[in-house]
This record gives C-alpha cells, sequence and structure tokens, in this order.
DNA sequence: CAGATTTCAGGAACACTGAGATCC
DNA sequence: CGGATCTCAGTGATCCTGAAATCT
C-alpha cells in the first residue's frame, strides 16, 4: 500500500480562456498530454504498487530475455544510473534475478523470474486500462493514427 | 548568456530495439515526445533567455490584456504558486508591470509593457522554429491533425 | 593503457502541496 | 467569520551529468 499524496489536477478549467496561439502549440500539447498520461499511469500503477519504469523492464525483459543492465536501459530508453534502483526493487521482489555474466564479470545478467513473469501479465492490464482512460475521447482510428505520428516524432528524434 | 549544462540526448538509439509492446503504448510515446519537445523548445528559448512560461505568459497578457496573477494562472496552465517566479523575471526584465488592484487589493495587475510586446514578437519566431523542428518529419497535414486530436486529448482531461 | 559496465551522488526543470499573510 | 489572492518553502518523479570502482 503506497499511500502518496495524490497527484491533484491543476491546468485550466476551461480550455477556451487558453490563447489559441498556445492552444496549437504540438510543443505544449505533448507536455500537457505527457501530463495526463503521468497522472492516469501513476495513479494506477502506485495503486498496484509498481512503477513505469518497472513494467518497462519487465516488458523489456519477457520480449528479449535475459540481458545485461546496460541493454536494458539501451531498450527501455531508461538512463543507466536510474536503471539500478529500477532492477534493486525488482530484485528485491523476486521478479528478475540479478547475475555476474560468467564471460563477462563487469555484466550483470538479468533474467524474468515466474513469478515476475505472472506480476506481468497483472500489470499488462492495467497499462491497457491505463490507455483506454487516456485515449477516451478518439476513435480507434483516431488512436492508431495518433500513435503512428507520435512514433514518427519519436523515431526521427531518436536517431541522433 | 546562460551557460547552463547542455541537456544530452539520450533514449535509445536503436528504435527497433525497443519491444513493440512500449512501442505503441500512448502514455510511452507522450512522455517521450514531451521530452524531444522540452529538450527542443528549452534550447530554443533558453540561448534567447526566455523560458516556456515566460513565453506562454507573454502571449496570454498580448491575448487577453492585463490580467491577475490567478487569471493568468488559470489561462496559462501555469501553477499559481510557479507564477509568482515567472512574473518576478518578467518584471525584472521590464516585460511586464504589476500593479495592485485599485478595485481589490488583493489582486496584482499585470500588464504587458511596449518592451514586452517586442520581447514577444522576437519570441513568436523562435516559437514557430521549435515547432518546425519538432513536427519536421510530419506533412502539414499530418501536423494538424496530430495537433486535432491532442486537442481533443487535452480538452477532454483538462475538463474535470 | 583505452574502453565498457555498474553504481552512487547530485542537479535542474516541472507540477504540485501546504501554509502563512493579507484582503474582500 | 468564510473565501479569495499572493507568496514562499518544500516534495516527488523524471531525465540527466559526473565520477568512482571494477573489469576486458
Amino acid at each position: 500500500m503506497r499511500s502518496m499524496p495524490e497527484r491533484g489536477h491543476h491546468g485550466p478549467t476551461d480550455p477556451s480562456a487558453v490563447p489559441a496561439r498556445l492552444r496549437s502549440l504540438a510543443t505544449r500539447l505533448l507536455g500537457r498530454g505527457a501530463v495526463h498520461a503521468d497522472r492516469i499511469s501513476h495513479a494506477r500503477l502506485t495503486a498496484a504498487g509498481a512503477t513505469r519504469w518497472q513494467y518497462a523492464t519487465l516488458v523489456t525483459l519477457r520480449d528479449g530475455g535475459p540481458a545485461s543492465q546496460s541493454a536494458l536501459s539501451e531498450r527501455t530508453g531508461i538512463h543507466r544510473s536510474d536503471m539500478v534502483a529500477v532492477l534493486g526493487g525488482l530484485t528485491e521482489a523476486a521478479y528478475v534475478e540479478r547475475a555476474p555474466d560468467p564471460t563477462d564479470q563487469r555484466r550483470n545478467i538479468v533474467t524474468l523470474t515466474p513469478a515476475g513473469r505472472s506480476r506481468l501479465r497483472t500489470l499488462d492490464r492495467l497499462v491497457d486500462q491505463t490507455q483506454d482512460e487516456l485515449l477516451a475521447p478518439l476513435t480507434p482510428t483516431e488512436r492508431a493514427e495518433l500513435i503512428r505520428l507520435l512514433q514518427r516524432i519519436d523515431d526521427h528524434h531518436s536517431a541522433r
């Protein structure tokens, strides 16, 4: 049970009061969308005692199999120095196991445990609900289009 | 001249390494899009000695005329307690004037100065460049569609 | 030696809470 | 008094830098 200070909801109450110039800025809209997404996913995940970073890490382990921390960092987009604490939490909960790589003593090999796999199935459902709540005002076609456009932007700016 | 520690660029180098499940999460894509948007607009605005909050506040004053701090907070979406420092900076630079409301001593009436109006024209061009850099991989039609969809999401979640 | 990996300490921008002071 | 406004102190999550320790 986490009893964190509930994230409130500030923001403009009346969208029509926001100047048109601001209302149509993609940079601003992305920032506000991220805040909504954060609030929604944070609420659902902390209610289950999880974090987004933990979820991303578990998904990546299921998808790609055991991996080093730097590989996980690369695939999830979570910074290497933040990954330490994420894996600390997941290890403590026995959702993953961290063992030194016998062929390279610098590396840790992180492996998903059966408990982690089970945990992940629970979180999958939670995350699906999160997407649904966030995208509620859009039709299925619009949702797919939004995701497509956002992927294009992310891919473009992620390629250095 | 601000000499801030340059914001780096982490994130996955190879997008194809990101699990498909993560890659298609709208919550994640919005978060990443916001990070790209932040990095781009932060770079351009700090180079000019400005911040996003300052810009939003100036735009709102131009659009709606003189207003109290709480009204500005409402229209910009900037938290009332953050607005204090924003107006402090703008006042110091003489871009706005803060005067007590004669009809209600609790309020400050914030007014855009000619210098602020001129400053705003400069920032307008900067922000336009920011949008262009962020949305570079999209066609004009796609840009409009993305903005439309993001507005729908923001409106939906801003209405309490 | 250069280079990779894990780990820790901490900074900065952001959105927010809570409380005090003041005024209607 | 209740309620609104401005202000300040501080928190938490996120994304990031820098550097130490260890190993190839």
